[in-house]
RNA sequence: GGCUCGUUGGUGAAAUGGUUAACACAUUGCCCUCUCAAGGCAACAUUCAUGGGUUCAAAUCCCAUACGAGUCACCA
């Protein structure tokens, strides 16, 4: 029996051979320096911020280059399949505009590449397995999962080096004829890739991020089909796709760097040009209990999930930023001399990326978010606020809906100017900020946060003269300021702060403590944006209103 | 344990053998000021994990040690 008679007893139906998928799958027409990347997450769990590094590194290298960026589902372990996982995926993807330019998604395919649903591709995998048993490269093998545990206990044990390889693959010499027999008495196997490397040779692998990296050759018989569902495992799907696909370059998490020898055996099996590899570094986090570094969990670190920064409310633009940043610390630079150039024209280089792990930093996000709203303008503000609001708080999309010119005049107080405020790092911050601008917010137990002056009689004194004597809606800033000063002498406080400074004593307080007293009877917060600017918006009726509730309220 | 990579301040980091180790964030202080925010001005690594070596000169090159990370599945 050959081995072609044994591969055709596996894969009676496969009658494809890798080269019909060459045909099929001709180089891509694309011009010279174009690269085609992509992105190719597993449903197996929610994506994560590593992934996002990855999805927007690919993007930046296909757009800036005019090549390809498209999308792979790689399905290919059932078992741990995560529902909403592939959704999750195109969500964010789209929400955050970095749209593949291939896909499959919903029964729609776009692309003449595809399938690019790695459990659709079955067949395909088959001919390229099918192809390595025939040349003699791949044999299945029927060690059961308790004997090559033996075996790696053995190995331990014995201090060898742990896996299948030389005489530990106990099936890669089988006679085809044995082979079959075991098959058609139908024993349990995978297809296992037969090595011919030495771990004693060594080849130089480059790659763009790590730079040139020396390795054993590969040795392990490594599974490249799956017995349970035939399905191929990663490594083989990598081959496969990437190859038949195009790719240009290879955007992974630095995990897969140990993995190359065997992807570089995999590919000179078959005579292929391996892609470009950037092996991006890890995202790291500090534990909060124990002070180590460690990989960013999904389990500890509610910001590892994309979900945190949508429920937050952080602009796409900001996470974008942030993530660039750790990718390429030059990015920053790159941003203040091009605030507003699309992101995916920095020319992101594998090179200046750190080989170590990088901390994700919420301190710096909250910093380039802060940056990203205060120039916004106040209506594009409130619709992205409002945008977010109605797919997490209700209440406060109602709120913003029934007072949008109220809003967006709070909105903007001191923002159309040089520097702007940057009160608000993320949509969610905005409320807590600012919730006193909505009279159906007053009926609840309130917080007057006074300072210096938090005598009752005195407050009530001060706001009844301030407001029947000195409040008109229709001044001017500077008008009004002046009026205040004057209210201020009159009863007791200094309107000038030096020389109040000089003698506190021979005052009741300064101007500071008397606006005080207005800006908390208005807003219970001795800390507010502009007082002038809200009372503009309030109306002296309110104000007066409000006057009213501090009466009723305060002890 | 094997293989691979890494170690510059609280964080991200620059520097590619040559004056006082960029820059950004965070922190602290001062100024400005009706509060806050913003802004302005300062401070913050006598030192680049440690120990040796090469050199006129080292964070940068070499060696060793320590520590950290990744990986070693019919998971990706």
């Amino acid at each position: 029996m050959t081995n072609k008679e044994l591969a055709d007893l596996i894969f009676p139906n496969i009658t494809k051979t890798p080269s019909d998928y060459e045909l099929e799958y001709p180089a891509r027409n694309l011009p010279e320096n174009a690269k085609v990347t992509r992105f190719a997450p597993s449903p197996t769990g929610f994506m994560h911020i590593g992934n996002m590094m990855s999805a927007v590194i690919n993007y930046c290298l296909a757009k800036s280059s005019g090549g390809v960026f498209f999308l792979r589902n790689e399905d290919t372990d059932q078992a741990r399949f995560v529902e909403g996982a592939t959704e999750f995926i195109h969500h964010i993807l789209n929400y955050y505009k970095i749209s593949p330019d291939e896909y499959e998604f919903n029964g729609e395919t776009v692309g003449n590449y595809g399938p690019y649903i790695q459990s659709e591709r079955k067949e395909i995998y088959h001919a390229f397995v099918k192809y390595l048993i025939e040349i003699g490269r791949a044999y299945p093998c029927f060690l059961t999962p308790s004997e090559i545990d033996e075996i790696r206990e053995y190995q331990t044990k014995s201090k060898k080096r742990i896996g299948i390889y030389g005489k530990y693959a106990k099936y890669r010499d089988m006679t085809p004829e044995d082979a079959a027999q075991k098959i058609k008495n139908g024993e349990k196997f995978v297809i296992r890739f037969k090595s011919n490397g030495n771990f004693n040779q060594k080849f130089i692998f480059e790659d763009l991020t790590q730079g040139k990296i020396e390795f054993p050759e590969n040795d392990l018989d490594v599974p490249i089909m799956k017995s349970s569902d035939l399905l191929p495992t990663y490594h083989f799907a990598h081959l496969v796709d990437d190859h038949l696909m195009r790719t240009t370059h290879v955007v992974r998490g630095g995990e897969w760097i140990s993995s190359i020898p065997l992807h570089y055996e995999l590919f000179k099996a078959f005579g292929y040009k391996m892609p470009k590899y950037i092996h991006t570094s890890l995202i790291l986090k500090k534990d909060e209990e124990n002070g180590t570094i460690r990989k960013i969990s999904k389990r500890k670190d509610p910001e590892a999930l994309m979900f945190y920064y949508e429920e937050k409310g952080y602009p796409i633009l900001a996470v974008i930023d942030a993530v660039l940043t750790i990718a390429n610390s030059n990015f920053e630079e790159w941003r203040t001399n091009n605030p507003d150039k699309p992101f995916y024209e920095f020319p992101f280089s594998p090179k200046k990326m750190s080989p170590s792990g990088a901390l994700f930093d919420l301190d710096k996000l909250d910093n380039i978010s802060k940056n990203y709203i205060s120039k916004m303008s106040a209506s594009t503000l409130y619709n992205e606020y409002l945008t977010w609001a109605k797919n997490y708080d209700e209440h406060i999309a109602k709120l913003l809906e029934n007072h949008k010119e109220d809003t967006i005049k709070f909105l903007n107080i001191e923002r159309e100017i040089k520097k702007p405020r940057k009160d608000y790092e993320n949509y969610s911050s905005i409320f807590p900020k600012s919730w006193y601008m909505y009279d159906e917010e007053w009926d609840k137990d309130l917080n007057y946060k006074f300072g210096k002056i938090n005598n009752k009689e005195e407050i009530i004194k001060i706001m009844e003269e301030y407001l029947t004597t000195c409040y008109d809606d229709k001044d001017t800033q500077d008008e009004w300021f002046n009026k205040i000063k004057v209210l201020c002498d009159k009863l007791g406080y200094a309107s000038d702060m030096k020389k109040y400074k000089e003698n506190p004593d021979n005052y009741k307080g300064s101007i500071a403590d008397f606006t005080t007293v207005i800006r908390v009877v208005l807003t219970t917060y001795d800390m507010t944006p502009n007082l002038y600017d809200i009372m503009q918006i309030l109306g002296k009726e309110r104000m007066v209103k409000r006057l009213n509730i501090f009466k009723e309220q305060y002890k």
